[in-house]
DNA sequence: ACAATAGTGTCTCTTAGACAATATCGA
DNA sequence: TCGATATTGTCTAAGAGACACTATTGT
């Protein structure tokens, strides 16, 4: 009465090199296997208490990961999806930084550029569009590529970061404003070194914001 | 190894007396037989392509109901959200007039206030205030609440609808000049009749917005 | 001192809300 | 004509982008 295949993908984001960048990993059986696909896999209803333990489970076990972001994306359902049968694979996304990928130093870990992916499995290729598009629409109006960059951080560095992930440049004061609007971050009292030109002074998440997203009553625009 | 019990349920809202209603059906079995719950069902994997095509099959199955605007809300999973073991039900919205819901006529169907409710079986009352947050949210920046109203209307009805759906005053020059920036309304040439004042001019969604969403660039504010 | 980037002050322009004038209906 | 509501014009205030000025570093 119910042959639905039910799994969980995760879609984990992060930036190198100023570009969105994804998490595959190599499948190790069929379908596909040898593949680059996103981590994902059944739910085990015996130690997964609901869809989100069952993402966190394989972003630990399959990348070595543990995200403090990580959020529903959409369900992606269908008889054609998967070769094996009609299929619901219920998808999460996270963003961490880049030293947090280099830090798990996981062996099976490929990082791949979100815009020079072809030819997934499965529908992955349309998952991971809909995450990245979920990703720079929402920060557009929120603090979500916070979670892309480390624990202490400049605000010329976060602009870059949005900037990156939205793909044009946002004004400069403009962006100070609203992420001092924000109320979320806070200056601590050390500084860049090393560069040949003004330092900027490190920021960082306030306690009470971490794992949380703060939203701007309005968009950035062009800078 | 996947004995996860895979559902579509379909949160169905509709204004009624300014008042945003969502239609339950009694259960006809168990469990929670006879107690008022949200349509949905299980998945045909032989005649639905995908979960969309189940809700709209239920839609109109359960309530005799075809909705313009189907989308995916969230899938709801966990061990203990229904009695029968690990379950997780793929959750779609529709909002329509009232007078399709009322032209159906099915016996079936339940208009309930969407702020009275309690005690609904599995996690249905949690699943109808996400819905409601949802829409509440996009009817902030969007021309969702437009399939709340008739194919004609004039822009104080319309009005009068978001302000029901967000629950707040919106003032009315600046309701105006964003219909008119979202360019989806024409204006037809035909008038109010039968009340005391000044009538208003009807209006229609454009042919080529039916069925799609509008946003603006920025939320209403207060009126 | 110079190049380079960080951080700030301020002007202008857009746009939203307030207010009020005008328009049109039935009684 | 009056009461009521639709529709429109315009003023004001808040907020965003442009621009440029000041600040601070290594060379």
């Amino acid at each position: 009465m119910n042959s639905i295949i039910c799994t969980v993908d995760v879609v984990l984001l992060t930036l190198k090199n100023s570009a969105l960048h994804v998490v595959l990993l190599k499948r190790d059986r069929e379908p596909f296997a040898g593949e680059l696909a996103l981590p994902g896999g059944f739910i085990h209803a015996d130690e997964d208490q609901d869809a989100g333990d069952a993402a966190r489970r394989m972003l630990l076990a399959k990348a070595g990961i543990t995200s403090p972001y990580l959020e529903q994306l959409e369900t992606f359902t269908g008889a054609k999806r998967d070769p094996r049968g009609w299929s619901a694979s219920i998808v999460y996304y996270a963003l961490v930084p880049e030293e947090v990928i280099v830090q798990a130093a996981h062996p099976d870990v490929h990082l791949v550029q979100v815009d020079s992916l072809s030819n997934m499995p499965f529908d992955h290729l349309h998952i991971i569009n809909t995450a990245v598009s979920r990703v720079r629409n929402k920060s557009t109006y929120s603090s979500l590529p916070v979670y892309l960059v480390g624990e202490k951080f400049t605000l010329p560095q976060l602009q870059k970061v949005y900037e990156a992930v939205m793909g044009e440049p946002i004004n400069k004061v403009s962006f100070r404003r609203k992420m001092d609007a924000l109320g979320m971050i806070e200056l601590t009292d050390e500084y860049e070194t090393g560069k040949p030109n003004r330092p900027g002074q490190f920021c960082r998440v306030k306690e009470e914001f971490r794992g949380a997203l703060s939203t701007m009553g309005r968009a950035f625009n062009a800078g």
